[in-house]
RNA sequence: GGGAGAGUUCCCGAGUGGCCAAAGGGGGCAGACUGUAAAUCUGUUGCGUCUCGCUUCGAUGGUUCGAAUCCAUCCUCUCCCA
């Protein structure tokens, strides 16, 4: 249930209840596919960094250890000890991402295993098994996130279906709470905004999905090689046509400046692989914008990441040594510029949110939107 | 003391007369990454007045139109025998 707070301009403070804990928004959703956030970190570190939501991954859960063998031990939150909300993709993001490995019909998608090549099926019923199974708090709908550019006509057709396949979704999570299948019988449905870069087609199946009466709503499809003008544009026009009294969720996005600017959109939920991938390429979010602690100028900086970081890596530990941490190898590195990323990721989180509770925000905007997206 | 083998660019290592400033790997330097097939991928890595020139394959000298490559001497290292 989502509660609407404050509002300024399109801008929302809200909050967002679940069986499994509310969600203060705008948020920041931590990107844990397999279960972990890669770079070594648990549930422990989620909770130590002010994560509220850690999301997963259908497709390669379903893959590996099999979502079966979750149940098995009585769903995500118990194997994975993490408490709090857990989102889950449904897999419509491997239907871009794998692309090379998958054929698409009326029915759903058939992908040969990016593991060992073997078949596997999966549609909009397969999707909201294995998530009944996962026993997240939100499932998402099964989509086609399509390639950018795409053809009109196969944009179209393409949101035809995965208005269908959407149907289809929820029809199968209302069977499977009914019969006792599922492990969290509260379990929310999100359904997915697509339409690449068309205006028409996005608000056109934008007011198709938000006729089903949904959970939340999500846009997708974006920040799949867009310049991030369209990106805005898409997410402006999508957004006039979104419930206002539901939750917004954009997925895949994305740099800070882009959840700066999404949130100014009216954007409640965010979710990105760039903090973890990128620290463990070693490129650190601070406040004063991107450094690349690989750098040979950080080989005898005594500093801190951010001097103005309290995260477990910045705390304690000086640039020169994550810098030789990382490029030696060490998993330590990864981990504790991961936990700094996430952290910075979360605290931006908290200062847009205080930023809006104490109406300063058009000031946080002002000084942020493109500094924390450059690189120093 | 006798015998055998080896010295190549930051490192390892390929190269046995011209297509060689020299494969490949490592390391270094830098870049990319947006619902994670990503601990991945890409570029670059002798010098310069940079579509050309100069210097470099242990050292010195030689053969040749031309040498990392052939010859001589020396230096260093490894292994075997004593």
């Amino acid at each position: 249930m989502y509660k609407l707070l404050k509002q300024k301009g399109t801008a929302r403070r809200g909050s967002f209840s679940t069986v499994h804990g509310d969600i203060n928004t705008p948020a920041f959703m931590n990107v844990a596919t397999a279960g972990a956030i890669k770079g070594g970190l648990s549930a422990y570190d989620l909770k130590e960094n002010a994560c509220q939501v850690m999301l997963c991954n259908t497709y390669h859960l379903h893959l590996r250890p099999g979502d079966k063998n979750i149940a098995h031990f009585g769903g995500l939150h118990k194997f994975t000890r993490w408490e709090g909300p857990i989102l889950t993709d449904s897999g419509g993001f491997q239907v871009f991402s794998l692309s090379k490995l998958r054929k698409i019909t009326e029915e759903g998608v058939t992908f040969n295993s990016h593991l060992d090549g073997h078949r596997i099926f999966m549609g909009p019923e397969e999707s909201m098994q294995i998530q009944a199974n996962l026993g997240s708090t939100i499932a998402m709908a099964f989509d086609e996130c399509m390639e950018n550019p795409s053809e009109h006509d196969y944009a179209k057709r393409s949101c035809e279906r995965t208005t269908r396949w959407l149907k289809r979704c929820k029809a199968e999570m209302t069977r499977l709470k009914a019969e006792g299948i599922a492990i969290n019988k509260d379990q929310l449905l999100f359904g997915i905004n697509q339409g690449c870069c068309y205006d028409d087609l996005r608000v056109e199946h934008m007011k198709q999905i938000a006729e089903l009466d949904l959970d939340g709503y999500a846009i997708g499809g974006l920040a799949v090689g867009e310049p991030k003008e369209e990106m805005y544009r898409v997410i402006s026009i999508v957004e006039e046509h979104m419930p206002k009294d539901k939750i917004r969720y954009l997925m895949g996005v994305g740099t800070p400046g882009n959840i700066l600017e999404a949130v100014r959109c009216g954007v409640d939920l965010f979710d990105c692989v760039m903090p973890s991938r990128n620290a463990r390429h070693g490129h650190l979010n601070t406040w004063q914008g991107i450094i690349n602690i690989k750098n040979a100028k950080y080989e005898l900086d005594e500093s801190p990441i951010d001097s103005t970081c309290d995260c477990e890596c910045c705390r304690s530990f000086s640039r020169a040594y994550i810098r030789h941490l990382i490029k030696a190898d060490e998993i330590l590195g990864m981990r504790l510029a991961v936990i700094h990323n996430l952290h910075f990721y979360n605290e931006l989180m908290q200062k847009i949110r205080d930023a809006m509770d104490n109406d300063t925000f058009d000031e946080f905007y002002a000084k942020y939107i493109d500094l924390l997206d450059t690189r120093i």
